[in-house]
DNA sequence: CGCTTGCTTGGAGCGCACTCCAAGGTTCTA
DNA sequence: TAGAACCTTGGAGTGCGCTCCAAGCAAGCG
């Protein structure tokens, strides 16, 4: 049977820790679910479309990935919470592929991204205003209901 | 041809005036669609699954908007733009169409929804951070290669 | 009157980001 | 060493939020 978000039972939560020093760093697929709360079918997905670096195998072939691995999916993880498609993380994965050449190039994106992710937050603080008016028009029908009733 | 997302040239942009006065408020829906950015597929579509109130109609069976059918756009643009799925938007455009007795439970729905928005922004800023890091890391090799070529 | 532009409908199609399946090989535990 | 649990692959399927299509009616204009 294939293990899918298994025992993530609590919500995303903080980083996980438990990792293993580098070195002794290769961990199977299922470790890296827990790790990410992602599903196996997601990091293979993630693979096969160049999100990931190259991930190592076992001498079967199973994939056997390490501490820059995690660390490459917590950033894809906060990365994918600021909406940004995932083609535009495999044109940054693409770039750091080839290397130091294309450090500009990713400067910029990742100040673009960065653009993005504050403009973001300025519409839910928006949002919010708006969320608070509403909400603070509800408590007071509320409390006329409630008064109406009282009496 | 269907007029779709004609002369938006801008971003979306603040809610716009220029809006009829109560009581002339009588827009068709190529009008709905200059006020809000969405398409009259989208705004025929959120019709069809009950996102929308009634809307009246021309004695030939056109759509004509209020300006309380845009105000309810706006606020459906804004809950949009909390990653709030559209069938959770449905469910409170039936609450209010119920009636006043469910003014408790669009209360809840509304104060969960502040709860998500106010999450949704902490792990925005939690990216901002991320992203921030290695802005600065990118701008230190920038300078270093920089300085490394004018040798 | 014809022409263009705009609006109507139900239903089909699309792009994204997964999500799952089938069939088979591997690894761990008792 | 059996059996359960886990891993592999290519490709197909799913759910969401639109997005578009075809065929036809309606309104304004020269």
């Amino acid at each position: 049977m294939e293990t899918t978000g298994t025992r993530t039972d609590t919500c995303a939560g903080p980083p996980q820790q438990n990792r293993r020093p580098d070195g002794q760093d290769r961990y199977t697929i299922s470790e890296v679910v827990a790790f990410t709360g992602l599903t196996a079918h997601t990091l293979r997905w993630y693979e096969r479309i160049g999100l990931m670096p190259h991930i190592d195998r076992s001498h079967t072939g199973q994939r056997r990935y390490t501490n820059r691995d995690l660390d490459w999916l917590d950033l894809v993880g906060k990365l994918r919470l600021t909406g940004m498609p995932v083609a535009d993380m495999v044109r940054y994965a693409e770039l750091v592929r080839e290397g130091d050449h294309t450090y500009t190039e990713r400067f910029e994106l990742l100040q673009t991204t960065r653009e993005d992710v504050l403009a973001r937050i300025e519409e839910l603080r928006g949002t919010l205003a708006v969320l608070d008016r509403k909400i603070s028009f509800y408590a007071d029908a509320g409390r006329a209901l409630a008064s109406e009733r009282s009496r």
